[in-house]
DNA sequence: AGCAGGAATTTGAACGATCAAATTGCACAA
DNA sequence: TTGTGCAATTTGATCGTTCAAATTCCTGCT
């Protein structure tokens, strides 16, 4: 075998021009049904593809999402990102997209990655994950008419509702909601949480989600709740710290009877300091969560990959001004609670 | 701001024609030092970049890396991709390469993959990893004349000499050797090992590591091993129930007094299940591992990063036969014990 | 001054696809 | 028969870059 077949081949095998095998592969409709497949039988015989790069060369299209990969320094719930990666890259896959990778060091490197990616007309979207208030990422792309959505809220006041740029979520409310009813509906009644410190707007979302619940469920007073929460940096041994805190209580405070927590790296933390005593929910159902038979809220990431597919493919084309004002700027998805059997750890 | 610049813009501002521009970019040397400087301050004054597609279809080369991205169905040890990922795509970067993602079911939809990608001129080398012995993709791959380097021995008959592919791996015979040393070197005598069944490539070479360890410097013959090594699928509960065993003994074979693990999963339930009256060493250095204080063998990726790359940007250009016979094809790298706080777990 | 020979630079063509405009084919009405 | 209108198809130009060959520029030598 030699050369790859080309179009001018195609052509020649069909006996019709190239722009004819050019419409049967972008415009089927306009070519009539029996030139068609005359057309679709030579392609197949000669095995032929279209180069891309020719293709995106003259239509100025990419068709290849960026995204950024980050240097795994999130311990336990680093695999997250990695989940979203394959829905991404299998979803787009079946659009005709590819999914391409970077990396950068911090946000403003971000920015010229960007910019170095644009140029070369490497990739026609970004991908943004782990968004916060006043992003510098998010300004740079708005203001340069990038085509962009982002994987998080972008955590600004009326962020629900900003029209200023696409993005799915996952709504972290509802899920910490979920998992503390079902706490209340197993007969607990003093459920505490184990969260991170505010400003967050993930953690701060996670945190109403169960204050709410216990608000409508438990009985409890606001002034009654807060000493049952408690705000830790991210990790296991924070998580089993928190939770000896819980469980020891305080002068006027009694002990708590479950515990949801803002990860699974705080509540594996807490499910070993527990050592089975009371139920514990984690937050991401993540492999460890999964093998120690902990429960947890699981992100759906499917569809936040095809909430993020849509937008950029959809009426908006990725860029938030392009599309009618009815369509949809954003999508918030429900996470799922994967409740597991309750005494998962071996007993020593 | 309009267009973007080509290389024709920067051109008529550098008051030198298309070529020379060309020139500056690739092969600099062959350009007078006064021009040059022409040139590239003009490039900088309007931000040029050269058109990566463009440059792709004329060249005939990508300058991108396919690589697969798994569904995560690893368990724990799932992020060592991610992490590897990550590595190689930031080096990559560091060589004007692109790392471009796709994912596949098995491995002949893989294949189908590999066409796709190659005939629409999307990438030009693949990095392949867990391999397997008889691996179709790697046979598919040297037949199609494809660039490609492996994370992972080929696993065969003298696979470690093998020329018919590129490899980089990292050394498991090693990393559990130095664990089970460090393990006698404490003191401990009776050194267990948990591993996955036969046949399989990396668990078989793993196991001999703790076995020509044991052999050294524990005093034990080949018979009074055997009853030490236990083999089960991966994962948490079986790594328990594997620790039990061994610690039970039975009649005639005392009980073990410190254990190593083909992976962190392993461990991880022997940790939780010993309660942490015996030393565990695991495999991978997981999040999980680090979180927990156990002991792991960390598999370097920043170096099986660069080695690949190596491989695919050296003499042989990710290609077998196409490098002088006394380059090397493949890179052994040795792994990095890391010896945590014995007692991680708080006693309940 | 004239010329050889190499270095530096420029010019025309090509990579493989799509766009825009031109052309052909066909059915039907005048 | 001839023209009209629309559908189907073809032709020439173009995207931005690099290759190959042609050209210009310079230096040193006779």
């Amino acid at each position: 075998m030699g050369a790859l077949p080309t179009i001018h081949d195609v052509a020649r095998v069909a006996g019709v021009s190239r722009q004819t095998v050019s419409n049967v592969l972008n415009s089927p409709d306009i070519v009539r049904p029996d030139t068609r497949d005359r057309v679709t039988t030579a392609i197949a015989e000669l095995g032929y593809r279209p180069h891309e790069s020719a293709r995106r060369l003259r239509t100025r299209k990419s068709s290849t999402i960026g995204i950024r990969i980050d240097p795994m320094t999130d311990g336990i719930s680093g695999s997250v990102l990695d989940r979203f990666l394959h829905a991404l890259t299998e979803q787009a896959a079946a659009q005709g997209l590819r999914v391409m990778l970077f990396t950068a060091t911090d946000p403003d490197d971000e920015i010229r990655q960007f910019a170095r990616l644009r140029d070369g007309a490497d990739v026609d979207a970004f991908v943004l994950t782990s968004t916060f208030h006043g992003d510098p990422r998010t300004e740079w792309l708005i203001e340069n008419e990038q085509s962009f959505v982002t994987f998080g809220r972008p955590w600004g006041i009326d962020d629900m509702n900003d029209p200023a740029h696409l993005w799915v979520d996952v709504d972290g409310w509802w899920g910490l909601h979920e998992a503390t009813t079902a706490l209340l509906a197993q007969g607990r009644r003093r459920v505490g949480y184990i969260g991170w410190p505010s400003p967050s707007g993930t953690g701060d979302d996670r945190r109403r989600g169960w204050h709410d619940a216990m608000l409508a469920g438990s009985g409890l007073t606001d002034a009654q709740l807060a000493p049952l929460a408690i705000a830790t940096p991210d990790g296991v041994t924070p998580g089993g710290a928190a939770l000896r805190a819980l469980l020891a209580g305080s002068p006027g405070v009694d002990p708590v009877d479950a515990v949801v927590c803002a990860s699974d790296s705080l509540a594996l933390g807490a499910l070993i300091a527990s050592a089975g005593a009371i139920p514990v929910i984690g937050y991401d159902n993540t492999p460890v969560a999964q093998a120690l038979g902990l429960s947890s809220v699981e992100q759906p990431l499917d569809e936040v990959a095809s909430g993020v597919l849509e937008l950029l493919t959809g009426a908006h084309r990725g860029r938030p001004d392009a599309g009618p004002a009815t369509d949809p700027r954003h999508r918030l998805v429900r996470p799922r609670l994967v409740l597991r059997s309750p005494a998962p750890l071996p007993t020593p």
